[in-house]
RNA sequence: GGACAGGUGGCCGAGUGGUUAAAGGCAGCAGACUGUAAAUCUGCCCGCGCAAGCGUACGCUAGUUCGAAUCUAGCCCUGUCCA
């Protein structure tokens, strides 16, 4: 369908629309008003992770367009835990951790969106403002009423839960209540008449919705996003190290830019589109590439998404690095660095301590594989013992991918 | 509170006294082939130790036994049905 707002346009033309709740609604009230719309956040750990970054890009987009980005940060629904898709409770979290989390997690929104009093300025609120108020016969009275149990227990989030005959706790139930009423708040308080999420959060959403109008007879949208996999099928932002943070702290910038240059040739399109800022045309040509060409393109997506999380200077070095080392064949500055003491290190150790494998036991069999090379020669014995000289450095690698640098002290 | 079923390695799932560090599958990693891709084939896949070797592991605890994931008792947790 073709829209008349230009939010709706560019969401579409760069995919990031699976469902909305009604579309031509939203299309026209895009086309004649500043749209408030917002995402909500966990804070279980203290970043996101590429998972999240379809959210946060869909922030992005709405205020290219012209409205209202608010992030919503779960301080309060993080107490609760969100049982959609999940088979096991979620563990308790401390209030501290919740709001060290938070505050580390907000770094990466400051780099993508712009924050400010404008009118389509972003703002950051948290629910724990508004939930940690509300009393329980309070909200029983005024939000209860609104649902029942009939129809909670028909929402996926729960009806899977029980059907895999995995228990579900009265907390964990409560969650979609909390949640539409995130909304309600948002939309009386501040007008926010859009919420955005993962396909995995309709059910939240549309609850939301539902709530906003029995309360406040308001019609508020709400819009997911396609479920994120890469084209092998895996849920993105999983790698041998794990997850694939966005804050630096988490996840080295070259680590990062490595993520996205090693994506496959058929997400290449799609990702751009979605990650960068790059025009459609120039999208458009750099996914025709043939072959072995398509490595130019990966390479701009890696530069791209690297500057936008990371910085320009990030994605350079990151850039320059890979260059040294694949190209050249040689070390980049970026390479992660073991600093070797004068009583030396074993080979297997040394991988270990750069992150390349997990135990030492794995360090022995990669090295049996022949997957383990010193200097480009593959080496037949984790048990060597490699002596350097203060300064002087020596390329270690596992595999094709994982590359570091030993460097005596 | 009662009856029944169940709790195995990242996940799924075999195994009901003895080469069982535990079949098989998925995921993952590596090798070959390539383009730092995909597909395919092959190998690896608890930890510690340079090594000999050692230590852990089948919900928890105590027992039976030369020997237990497998048998016994108690406990914890989950599900289903009944009250």
């Amino acid at each position: 369908m073709t829209y008349t707002s230009d939010l709706l346009r560019l969401l579409e033309q760069r995919g990031y629309i699976h469902q909305m709740t009604d579309a031509q609604g939203l299309d026209a009230l895009a086309a004649r008003q500043i749209v408030p719309g917002y995402i909500g956040f966990d804070a279980t750990a203290p970043s996101l992770h590429i998972g999240s970054l379809v959210q946060i890009m869909m922030l992005r987009r709405l205020q290219q367009a012209g409205h209202k980005p608010i992030v919503l940060m779960g301080g309060g629904t993080t107490r609760i835990g969100d049982p959609t898709g999940r088979d096991e409770s979620r563990k308790m979290l401390s209030d501290q951790t919740i709001e060290d989390n938070i505050a580390s997690i907000r770094t990466i929104f400051s780099r993508l969106l712009t924050f400010g009093d404008g009118p389509t300025d972003a703002v950051m609120v948290n629910n724990q403002d508004w939930l940690g108020q509300l009393g329980y016969i309070q909200l029983l009275q005024e939000v209860g009423t609104h649902f029942t149990v009939n129809r909670m227990l028909s929402f996926d989030s729960v009806r899977l839960r029980l059907e895999r005959e995995q228990p579900m706790t009265f907390l964990e139930f409560n969650y979609m209540i909390l949640q539409g009423y995130d909304f309600r708040h948002l939309a009386k308080d501040m007008g926010v008449a859009l919420q955005m999420g993962g396909s995995d959060q309709w059910g939240n959403i549309v609850n939301g919705v539902e709530l906003t109008r029995r309360m406040d007879q308001k019609e508020v949208f709400g819009l997911t996003t396609p479920l994120l996999t890469t084209a092998s099928g895996a849920k993105m932002g999983k790698t041998a190290a794990g997850a694939v943070w966005l804050n630096e702290d988490q996840l080295p910038a070259y680590d990062f830019w490595q993520y996205w240059r090693n994506c496959d040739d058929a997400d290449v399109g799609r990702f751009l589109r979605l990650f960068t800022d790059l025009p459609l045309d120039e999208i458009a040509r750099l996914e025709a590439l043939p072959g072995a060409e398509i490595n130019a393109a990966k390479v701009v997506l890696a530069n791209e998404v690297t500057a936008l999380c990371r910085g320009a200077d990030a994605a350079r070095t990151a850039e320059a690095t890979a260059s040294a080392t694949f190209a050249a064949g040689g070390l980049g500055e970026d390479l992660p660095v073991l600093d070797v003491p004068s009583e030396g290190v074993r080979l297997g150790a040394a991988c270990t301590a750069l992150g390349f494998t997990a135990s030492n036991g794995e360090a022995k069999r990669k090295v049996v594989e022949g997957a383990v090379r010193l200097d480009d020669a593959v080496m037949d014995d984790a048990g060597l013992l490699i002596n350097l000289a203060p300064g002087e450095t020596r390329k270690l690698a596992v595999g094709k991918k994982k590359i570091g640098v030993l460097k005596g002290i």
